[in-house]
DNA sequence: CGACTAGTTGAGCCGATTCAACCCCAGTGG
DNA sequence: CCACTGGGGTTGAATCGGCTCAACTAGTCG
């Protein structure tokens, strides 16, 4: 088991990223927080079917949730960045719909849902933050929808690459030389809906076209006015977000 | 303006689908509901791209909430029931994501989003309800992910009419003689990421296969194993949810 | 040195798209 | 009373985007 990090100086709290809490709140989430655990790339978070009552927060690490027919076609529903909440639908049915793997490794803080009612009563303001986090969940899974549905897949593609950038960004994942984008094509196909080797097609000639490079994992974005024009996407303005 | 139900006698709380309240939560609802709108089918509820400050729950009739490309390509996001709550995802930024349009005669209880921080405050219960809600939907988006990106046509239709009607008879929709489905043609291809003229094609295929009958706007499972083999379909247990 | 994972590329095919008619029916207005 | 119009549905034909199949490379690990 690997050391626990106490809320008080959360790494996260440090990149603006977030919205700040009182004192009272960070230490309900301390004392909420029954433990950390770390997986190795790959690992599963938590399978279909499932029925583990426990929510968690992404500390450190990529993650995605998927869910997969019975004959493997398997859907990424979104990509998770260090902050994004995770188990929510979990607690609304006896099982859980829906997988979490691991992209990375990655550390992931534990809190009991047994603790959740407590949470919406003694600090509610909590219980609206989290809230918050559900919807703004929905509006990314609304954002992969719509792809899916409607665009093409070399739009799918560049809408895929600039909203994961500007993500990662937001959480201070990228650098000068760009972000580590640790998805293979396989991940971006099943984002997607599209095969592995048209994925690939797809790839290569858009970064052909000279809109973004993507060497050994490091994603840059060449041309991100191209990119944004051909995803037809269009940037929310970011405001700080909540942290459970 | 149409006359206000009370909620207190709320005709949706009778049919068993929702979860009970107190009378205090009952009261706080109803004082916070502003008002009751009533819209035309067709009537567009929310425009995309509008930051009108309220929340819905739909209290009578159907609506959808979609998105669209600026070619004018739409995504239909998801269906929306009575008893559905709409409008948390556009609290989050200044202007709304997405629109929610209204496929029949709808009526909507009204509440000023100001009074959402009350609500979380003063009953925390009800807070909890409402991240239920947010939690809910996005299940029912990821459903439609899963659909769109990894279903065949006839798969995608399949699971749509099921869920649709599971959903529907539910809240007291379906009869024996069926289901009113007020969806058009161009609204299934749209929720299915088809082309109409795909779309029009794999109704009747499956229609002529037996699976369900749609006369005049009246939806029949006729084989509804069938059909949930062809979808994949897997029901989720079926509970209590809330009403606000 | 296999064995395995990830990526790449060509060839052929097929599911779904686009284009183009056409039908039916309910308004609506001359 | 009927012609006109527009929305929804239906159908065939041709096309194409993305799929499957298949083969091959490079890197990594035991």
């Amino acid at each position: 088991m690997s050391s626990h990090t106490p809320c008080r100086r959360c790494p996260l709290r440090d990149n603006g990223a977030f919205s700040a809490n009182t004192e009272a709140e960070i230490d309900f989430i301390q004392q909420m927080k029954k433990r950390q655990i770390k997986f190795d790339a790959g690992g599963a978070i938590l399978r279909e079917g499932d029925d583990r009552k426990e929510l968690y927060t992404l500390l450190s690490g990529w993650a995605f949730r998927y869910r997969s027919l019975s004959d493997g076609r398997r859907q990424i529903f979104n990509f998770l960045l260090p902050g994004d909440f995770v188990g929510l639908q979990h607690q609304l049915g006896q099982s859980h719909p829906h997988g979490v793997e691991a992209l990375t490794e990655a550390t992931l803080c534990v809190f009991p849902s047994e603790r959740l009612w407590d949470l919406y009563r003694t600090h509610p303001a909590l219980g609206f933050d989290i809230t918050w986090l559900s919807a703004n969940e929905e509006l990314i899974v609304d954002e992969n929808l719509l792809s899916v549905g409607r665009r093409s897949a070399a739009e799918r593609i560049a809408m895929l690459l600039i909203h994961l950038y500007k993500r990662a960004e937001r959480v201070g994942l990228a650098g000068p030389d760009g972000l580590h984008l640790p998805l293979t094509q396989q991940h971006i196909a099943d984002a997607l809906g599209l095969s592995l080797v048209h994925t690939n097609k797809t790839l290569k000639r858009l970064q052909a076209a000279g809109l973004y490079t993507l060497n050994e994992g490091r994603l840059k974005l060449v041309n991100p006015a191209a990119m944004a024009r051909l995803a037809d996407y269009y940037a929310l303005p970011l405001r700080a977000r909540p942290l459970i």
